[in-house]
This record gives structure tokens, C-alpha cells and sequence, in this order.
DNA sequence: TATGAATGAGAATTCATTCAT
DNA sequence: AATGAATGAATTCTCATTCAT
């Protein structure tokens, strides 16, 4: 049973990656069921055994980089580091994950496009909606801890400031994707240094 | 004969408003070309006099979408006026389109969308690119005059900081679409003023 | 009155003129009715003066093409000159026909095609079928003529020959319009000495 | 394997069947591919799977049409016997199926002309090609191993010859076609009798 | 559980025809 | 009489989904 379950669970993953491979590829209109099934070995009904849709295959998919992405975001963010390091590092580490991953990264503009239009509209809402405010919250905690600890300006608004950060992040994919040569990680770096030169209580 | 031209751009752009219109409120995919013409109290087949394929209609409503936005926010670009105040209009300005026409930027998402597995990828793609590189110039050049006039820290990197400054007004729409009480003009305040106290010499 | 029925007249006459050109260089499915309407340098509309449909104008074609072969055909058969000339003269001028205006003599295959199939089907068979009498009635009057005056055998069935003769004619045009390469005069004009000669050697 | 493309192939040529049989009775234009479906007892999309279009299914419908007869007339074709034998045997049967195959033979009007106007007027141009090219050379095969023989006149041009009894052949059926009271047999065997025999009285 | 042949709903598109000017 | 913008009927073809094996 349980190897059962394993069985599936990791077929499921399998088709999991496959259709990340391939949307990201050709696009959610563009891409057949069918290409999907070939690409990850299996037949087209097998796509059917895990997944009741097409849609819903391609929601695992943004459920799934959706995780990837928080949990590799996650692991540079430690409270033992001055408040600025994080920061900077969290923008460093997604300037990163943009520029190496940016096939599969520019596969958020489908998933928002799916938020409109898509028969699963409202379940992408929600999952784009809560992984704003987790990224926020993540943010806001940091900067909250620059303040209390002494590091940050104490009269700004952190919930305000960290839209604007992950507004910026986020962002900054976009522009990636649109042309190769923006320098997301240059970027991300000046960004750190100009947000937090006016942030930063000590250097004024 | 400009008689008749005149009619037909007069139906033409008809036509281009019902469309966005339409775009706006089912998504590309979930909108039939007949959707459209009876939204904008014509036939199915007139649709086909001025567009010929439903990507193409769609590419229209891109450009004028794309247009009416520029020129709404160059209007408020003022060289007479300290930069940092028309940094934080330039922002005030874009929060206010994205919260008051919060349909119409939904359309980014699908115009990016289009730019992946969309017959005319290459034009999205070459359109979204032309567009993010105009705003970058744009947003460069005042922070640059900035810099000139000594307003704001000649250290920094102009180029770097306007990927960033126009990051962060394109994910701010993002974060809107998704969770309506997300403030994008109190955002945007509140970045204009962060960024500024760190950008700013005089108040170093 | 007279005048303007004359305009009519010639007017309808260009029509066809102009129809029967995009529809030999076209096929009748792939000649719209502005193309027609175009090479005629009138309006779409105006067609539909004229005729209406596009149909009707194809049958008007059809009559004219009857016309103009039968009338260049009817101009050679000369009662007075021995019936194996004229045979042989029919022959060589109908081959001439298929060889000099082959674009034309192939739109036969498209009105045979138009006797199953089209609107007009009973009036292009009826048209077909009245034509391929007269044919074979022309050719058996010259056949009979030759055997009273005791040029041919009088043995053979003179309406059975022509069915035969016509048919012969026919299907040159079509491999003709299959291969150029094809020598429709020169194959007229052995079977005109093969038919009045007489193949084989024991039974002379 | 060899089982799926047995039954692969065997559906497929039910089709085949299926389409030769509503493309006889409503001509190509007329037809809709639902219409050949259902005659087939199948779904609409299986004509998919087995031909990419509506032309493409007609083609194949031409292909088969053309070897059915082509297997059909070699049959009768022996070395053995007399030429004028021969001939005179091909006449009778290629009337023969024009009288008893009269729908299945009107589809050569619409293959015809299908070599004008269709997506695959060169496919099937080619096609029409070949096949008169190896009815000629049947035909001529015959006439030369008579004139080898002493059967028939060693003056007479086999090729030319050639062209004109397959033109004959072909014209037979156009006519019957369209005026059923024609008599098929009764003309080929006149006709193999006039030109075995000669018509002319004088020349004997 | 895996498969892929079969299905048919659904949409884009074409173009003959109409009719107001 | 002449026009051509507007129309919508009609049809092909696609592809997600089903289900018998």
C-alpha cells in the first residue's frame, strides 16, 4: 500500500515535472495533454489517473514551483544576520533564481493570466493572493526586526514598504523575461543599497 | 475618401474598445470573436473587415492600451519641478491607474501571457520589451536630472535604479489584481519616500 | 431604352468576359466574386446586377464557352468537300482549340464537376447533355453523308461511331490539360487516318 | 503491433470506402466530413486521426479509386492473345465499368477537377498524369506487339494512337455521364470494329 | 493501473449576398 | 445603376476527455 502510494506519488511528481517542462516551453494554450504524456513517458490516459484536467495538472505545476521557489527564499532568511544582510540577500537570491530559472519563472505570467479566464480562475486567485501576503509577511517581519533592533529608520511603514519589495521582486522577473539583457542581479543590488541607504538609521 | 477612412478608424477603434472592454472581463481565451461584435452592436463577420484574426484585434487593443497609459503618464512628467517630487507623482500617478482602472491593467497579464504560446508572441514580446525600455529611460532621466541638479546621491546607479522603480510599479499592479486591499497609492507613498531618503544628499 | 439595354448588354458581357478568365486561371471554389468583380474593374456589387450568384454567373460561362467552341467547330464542317476531309478538318480544329486555349478548354473539367454537386447541377447536365447531342448529331450527319456518297463502309452504325468520335475529342482536351507534352493536333490527325484507314492489314 | 496497424488500416479504408461513396452520390463540395463520419458509423474527430483534412481523405479516396480500376483493366490484358482481341476486350470492360460503376466513375469529374483550384491540384495533376501515362503505354504495348505480330499497319504511330483511344475511353464515360441512354458497349464495339476495320470504303 | 482510439463540443474564419447610400 | 461595408450562415478542424481493453 504504501508502496502503492509511493508508486503514485511519484508518478504524479513525474508528470508534475514534465508539465512544468513543457509549459514553460510552449504555453498553457500552446501545450497539448498529450505533449505533456510523451515528454514525461507515459500514455495520455495516465495523465488522467493523477489529474481529472488539464487545468488542474497545470495548477500542481504552479502549486509546486510556487513551494520551490518560497522554500529556496526561505532557507536565506535567518534572524541572526543584521536585518540589511537578509534583505540583500533575499534580493540577491530571487535576482538569482530569475535569471538562472527564467523559462520557468516567466511561467507566473501564465499562472496570473490563469487568475482571469481560467476554469480554476478563483484557486489561482487564492494561491497568487496567499503567496503575496506570505512574501509580505516574510518581508515585514524583517524589516519589523530592523526596526526593533535598531537598524531601521522606526517611523516607516513596514507593511507598506514590503508591497513595494516584493512589488519590486516580482517586477523584476518580468523584466527579465522581456529582455535578456536587464541585469536583475545588478539590479537587485542597488536596489538593496538605495532602499536601505534611506532605510538605515546609521548612515545618516 | 478621408470620409470613408475616417469611418473606418472611427470603427476600427469601436471596435478596439469593445474589445478591451470584453479582454478585460473574460480573458483572451474564455472570449469569442462574437462576444465582441455584439458588445460593440456589429456583426461577427465586421469584426473580420478590420482585424483579420482575433490575436490581431487583441494586438490592437495591446498597442492602444499600451499608448493611452504612456501618455497619461508623461503628462505628468514636469522638468521644471524638483525630481523627487515628479519621482513621487510619477508613482502617486501609476498607483492611481492601476486602483481606478484596475480591469484594464488586468490586461497586462494576459498581454504578458500572450507573449508566451500566442501566434504573435514575437510582437507582445517585442512590444512589452519597447514599452519597459521607454519607462526605463524615462524614470533614468529624471533620476539622472536629479543627480545634475545635486538633489539626489551621484553614486548611484541611474540605469540600475529605474529597472528597479519600474519593477516595482508593474508588480504593484500584480499584487493589486490579486487582493484588493492591497493600497497601491499608500505603497507607492510610502516608497517614493523610502527610496527618496536614500537617494537624497540634503537629507543625509 | 435600346441604349441602355445595349449598356446592359455589354456591360453583362464583360462580366462574363472577366469571370471566364479568373475562373480558368482559379477554379471556380477559389474565385471569389470580388476577384471577378475586380478583374472587371466594377464593383462586387454591381455583379449581382447582372447576375444572381455566383453560380448563375458560372452557367453564364458555361454558355458562352458552348458558344464560342461550337460556333468555331460549326465554321469548318462544309458539306461540299468529300466527308473524310471534313472528318479529318473537325479533328485537327477542335485539337487546335485544346492546345491554343487550354486555360479555357480545362474549365470543362469544372463544369463537368459542376453537373453533381453545384445548385445549377440539372441545368449544367442538361446543358452538357444537349451539347454532347449535337456534337454527336453533327458528326454522324457527316459520317451518313459519307457513306450515301460511298466514301465510308456503309455497314458501320454511323450514331455508334460518333458517341465514339465525340468522346475521342473530349478526352484529348483532358489529357492535354494533364500533359502538356501531349500532341493533341498530331494525335487528331492519326486518328483521322487510322479511323478512315482502317487498322488492320488482314482485312484489307 | 502488426494487429493495431492491421486495424488501423483496416478502419482506414473504411473510411476510404465510406468517402467514395457520399463523395459519388454529393460531389466533394457538397459533402461534409460529418457526412462521411456518420456514413462510416464513426465520430467526426476519427477522420481525423486517420486523414489531417477533408482534401486529404479525397485524395486517398482518388488513390484507391484509380488502382480499383487500373487492377481491373490489367486483368483483362493477355499476350497471348490477338491484339485486336485485346483491344477490343479493354474497350468492352472499360465500358463495362463505366456502365455499371457510373457513380463511382463520376468522381473522375470531380478529381479532374480537383487538378484546378484545390490545395492539392498538383497532387492530383500528378496523379492524372502517371495514370494516363501508363494507360497510354498499355495501350500502345498492345498496338505495337500487333504491328510486330502483322496484325495491324506497321505505318501507323502506336503512341499517337495511343492518346486517342484512352481519350476515347475517357470521353465514353463523360458522355454516359450525363445522358444515361448512351450505349457504352455498343460504341466500344464499334469503335474497336471501325478502327480495327477502317472506315473507309476505298482504301480496301 | 495504463493505454490510446474514439469522440464531439466548440470556435475561428470565410465569403456569397444584401442593401443603404 | 453602382457600390462596398456589413452580415451571419455554414463548415472545417482541434484537442480535452472518456472508456473499453
Amino acid at each position: 500500500m504504501s508502496q502503492a502510494t509511493l508508486e503514485h506519488t511519484g508518478k504524479r511528481q513525474i508528470l508534475v515535472n514534465a508539465a512544468a517542462e513543457v509549459f514553460a516551453r510552449q504555453g498553457f494554450a500552446k501545450t497539448r495533454v498529450s505533449d505533456i504524456s510523451q515528454h514525461a513517458g507515459v500514455g495520455k490516459g495516465t495523465v488522467y489517473e493523477y489529474f481529472s484536467s488539464k487545468e488542474e495538472l497545470f495548477f500542481a505545476v504552479f502549486e509546486w514551483i510556487k513551494n520551490e521557489i518560497r522554500s529556496r527564499v526561505e532557507a536565506v532568511v535567518n534572524d541572526h544576520t543584521p536585518a540589511r544582510d537578509v534583505l540583500t540577500t533575499v534580493f540577491r537570491t530571487t535576482a538569482e533564481i530569475i535569471t538562472e530559472h527564467r523559462e520557468i519563472f516567466s511561467m507566473n505570467l501564465e499562472f496570473w493570466a490563469a487568475s482571469r479566464g481560467s476554469a480554476f480562475e478563483d484557486r489561482f486567485s487564492a494561491g497568487c493572493q496567499s503567496m503575496y501576503h506570505e512574501y509580505r509577511e516574510l518581508t515585514a517581519e524583517i524589516v519589523r526586526r530592523g526596526q526593533r533592533e535598531g537598524e531601521f529608520r522606526p517611523d516607516l511603514d513596514a507593511d507598506r514598504i514590503s508591497v513595494v519589495i516584493v512589488s519590486a521582486l516580482d517586477g523584476l522577473g518580468v523584466q527579465c523575461w522581456f529582455d535578456e539583457t536587464v541585469d536583475a542581479v545588478g539590479a537587485a543590488g542597488a536596489f538593496a543599497e538605495a532602499l536601505c541607504g534611506g532605510l538605515c538609521v546609521e548612515e545618516r
